[in-house]
DNA sequence: TATGAATGAGGATTCATTCAT
DNA sequence: GATGAATGAATCCTCATTCAT
């Protein structure tokens, strides 16, 4: 029983020791090899973690998502309104410190268009459902408060989809700068119900 | 001259002849070799025209795109209330008939996370740009008719956001079914001035 | 009858054309194409004058020596004594006017490595005879005058070896400078009857 | 360290192996795949040990100039006469025993004319070397005999000139018994001081 | 006669995967 | 359990050659 603790240990160690060359390079660009050397071990033990390169990133982006997780639930308590901690999610991943994650997450993304195993599924269902409550949650809370109209509780879905959108053209249409500019505008004018 | 005609005229039409097999597979599995198979050209003959898969690709979905639009503008035209105009926008792609495209689309923004050339961002923001402009128009005449509150209009770049973020999702943890029915109530909401 | 003439003509016009290039390229990564091209023609028309690059680069190295072997019948005629002479058809190709025809020479005897068919060895016969005659009548005539001793009849062939010798080593493991001052030492000690 | 040993010794062992096909065939017609099947290793394997063809090669060919200086040193013992000493040098390599040799070394100088890589030069250099000294020493021990004229120490460069001249044309112009014929007749009349 | 678009055989090269140590 | 040398299937890409115009 240690030994499978250990083993999973071991593959989160080996995952995120190649966060760091996801960052650089796509991993359509990485051998089997490049990535071994990268966790300083061989070919063949990556082969005793892992079935694949995607299963490693999929290892790595879990821990990557957790420790995220993590740092929004902090940050979203020392936000007081509401709308501030709606747009803590939406743009906490635009932070520097996170350029990482985003290229990994965009890296997943890619991953997923090729490969649908049960697994990649479950953790997009895992992510969208973590979404969907914080939300809704947060929502909820800012229509008792009177501060959103109660209709809002209906947007909660298209949110998460605009949150998608918003990271999948900040690499192609739009700078970060420009994403998180136009993350405000949409957080203002969403729930702006005032100057309606 | 007439050279070059013919020459781009070649090229729309192997790209034409290579949108059945990309539909089935996805482009990192097919090979050069099956690609020509299919254009029925030799595999030399499709390094003339096209540098690689991904160029292929690029002339297609181009052709698509267009005839994408044509067929936007004159079911635009068809419906008569802005809502609905603008829920087309949305969902014309989910109809059966451009389940190809949809399957094309998405190759596409596989193909543009790992090849970052000009003309594929020159795409894009061609995209986004005909979008943002369709979008303004209609939702500037919802607010002339006063059926749209007058921040609508600075609603058009997140309501773009949303639409690549219902695409996206529509491959992953929706059905296409739910994704229409989320467009709806999406459409409804934002533009829904009595309730709110 | 003039056809053939102008036939003829072409394949030496053809041929020319491709000298410049040569000089640049090795012709091993030289293409059809690229031949074709530098000649102003089409790679099918190539193929109407010639069998293939190797049988160009006869017809052209057979053109530039039949230039060389005029420059030195003229130059030759220039220098009063024997071994001035004999120097200069050592040395004439290591001028910087001959720089073309050394790389197309040195192409020539990389082509007769793989190709030995008979026009090849045909034209490498008849370039020793040349030199065999020039060689043996020159130093004939300086035994005649008591310059050389009689047995330097009997030198010409290993002259002759030790010709190509310096040609081929001037291009690895001597300069041209190199190669011209050890030449001018080889005649000087061959043939200095006095201090022997 | 042992692994670089053992990879050294394998880089040696696989060359060797391709020494017979070499003698048959060409470099140039022979694929990676016939040096790989003849070597008993995957196109892989050769693929870790050698860059390329023309790499093999240099390794092949640096193997067997080792045994050749050995032969040539081992066999000059044995001859009385320096110039008997001399004849060996210029000669050994026509004799039946290497034949394989000859026909190797001759397929290296065609890869120098395309392939000018420092390891390449470096090789020519050092053959270069290794023959300047043993014949600058074996003339100087012939001067001391009285032998040769002092002049002849000036002559050590153009001899190895003549050899090389001899060598190439060796395979056009001349038989391998006249080669050696004429080799013969070059050595005798260079250094007999007697009938001069 | 001249052409160059079309071709596909052929060869180089990569790299995931295996397996003996 | 860890390794990395060995492998060869898979794929890319080139380019000599053909042939319809």
């Amino acid at each position: 029983m240690p030994l499978v603790v250990n083993k999973e240990k071991k593959r989160k160690c080996i995952a995120l020791s190649c966060q760091e060359i996801l960052y650089k390079k796509n991993l359509k660009d990485l051998t089997i090899a490049e990535l071994a050397q990268e966790a300083n071990i061989g070919k063949g033990t990556l082969y005793e973690y892992f079935q694949n390169k995607e299963e490693m990133v999929l290892v790595l982006i879990t821990q990557l998502y957790e420790n995220f997780k993590l740092k929004i639930c902090t940050q979203i308590e020392q936000k007081k309104e509401i709308k501030e901690k709606i747009e803590l999610i939406f743009t906490l991943l635009y932070e520097d410190e996170f350029n990482c994650y985003r290229k990994i997450f965009k890296e997943f993304i890619a991953i997923s268009y090729s490969c649908n195993n049960e697994a990649i599924i479950k953790f997009q269902k895992n992510w969208y459902d973590d979404n969907f409550n914080l939300l809704s949650h947060l929502i909820q809370e800012g229509i008792n408060q009177k501060i959103f109209p109660p209709k809002s509780i209906k947007m909660v879905d298209s949110i998460i989809n605009t949150m998608v959108g918003f990271f999948i053209l900040s690499f192609y249409t739009k700078t970060i700068t420009q994403t998180k500019k136009d993350i405000h505008a949409y957080i203002n004018t969403l729930f702006d119900s005032k100057k309606q």
